[in-house]
DNA sequence: TCAAAATCTTGCGCAGTATGCAAATTTTGC
DNA sequence: GCAAAATTTGCATACTGCGCAAGATTTTGA
């Protein structure tokens, strides 16, 4: 936990200019704020903001947590349900997320009017699902399905993210919990007189 | 079918741009071509390439074919089972998309190294996902159930685009078909022993 | 057929984005 | 403390994207 000044005061620099993106950008519109307007409230210069950050939409983003190692591995080799496994996976996930409400309210208001941005937000997914496609396929034969499955896995994440902001007075537990029974009625409908 | 001319000239200028756009893209990547090299390319000012695209990743895009209304009114008061109706859906429009497959690889070339480009995709995509999620709507109570449907159906269709583009010797239609396939079995095995 | 109206193209100018480079500053290890 | 390593910063530069107004083209309607 004793990490040098200079790495401790570099995560806290990106952590600064995260910030003052988001609460400049969710209050006009990240494309109404210039990267000299973001590097000021940040307190660092024009030239270090690009030190961190590509551009202002990857401040906005910052570095969203990936899947945790130990749940991945748990998820390859438990024998329950694949269904429940994944279930815990994203519960544990999500517990993670659920740790700075304040900045996943703000990037979900970046987002919604910010092509860049959400691609960036893809790329991290693109990843992601391709992480979790790997464990899946230690679980099933067939590679096709196990996108398929990594596919819905990621995107029950988005999902629950989005019913949350949209939905008052909702945690984003039970947001997941509403999204993944929607995933599995609908496993269900498709999986109903399939050839 | 007889447009005015201006609307015919226009629809043309649009594609001239975005092959310009694609064909350069493609060779060096789309971040070390400059607008005015497209523009000159497709044989117009810098100016008027602005006039029809906002920048040169939704240049590169350009307007993908949506949905076919008549295909989603069938879907939606079809009795037919609920996953070979889907399935019908989706091989009319990849069958759109396979009117021009070499637009269709450039896109996916740029695509692959453009953050900015992924975004615009994404939300042509998202847009789509609401409409289909709408029309599943009236097959099923349960709202989530609709919204994961629509997720997993416009999931697919990027799925199986990039196999078709990884695999060799693979035509669009038997690369959806595995793509389906994935999803029906990732169905299965999500339903198996779910509470 | 022709002139007015509507629309489109283009050049120019300007604010903003992003990066290379080298000097100034800070941190680290000793 | 001090030299080496890493970081920050200012400056210069190329590119992006759009507003504006002038000029060109197409459509409309008599």
């Amino acid at each position: 936990m004793t990490l040098p000044l200079r790495q401790r005061r570099r995560h806290e620099t990106a952590l600064q200019i995260q910030r003052a993106t988001l609460e400049l950008g969710t209050e006009n519109g990240l494309d109404h704020v210039t990267t000299e307007e973001i590097a000021v409230a940040a307190g660092v210069s024009t030239r270090t903001f690009f030190n961190y950050f590509h551009n202002k939409e990857a401040a906005a983003i910052g570095h969203p947590p990936e899947f945790c190692d130990t749940d991945l591995v748990a998820l390859r080799d438990s024998t329950a349900p694949l269904a429940e496994d994944i279930k815990r996976l994203l519960d544990e996930h999500l517990n993670k997320l659920a740790e700075d409400e304040a900045i996943l309210r703000m990037v979900g208001n970046v987002l919604r009017d910010n092509e860049k941005a959400r691609g960036i937000l893809d790329g991290f997914l693109l990843s992601q699902r391709k992480e979790l496609a790997e464990v899946l396929c230690h679980r099933m034969a067939n590679r096709q399905a196990a996108d398929a499955l990594a596919f819905i896995t990621t995107s029950a994440i988005g999902s629950a993210i989005s019913l949350w902001e949209h939905e008052n007075n909702i945690t984003l537990s039970t947001a997941l919990d509403r999204v993944w029974e929607g995933f599995m009625d609908a496993s269900k409908l498709l999986s109903q007189r399939g050839e």
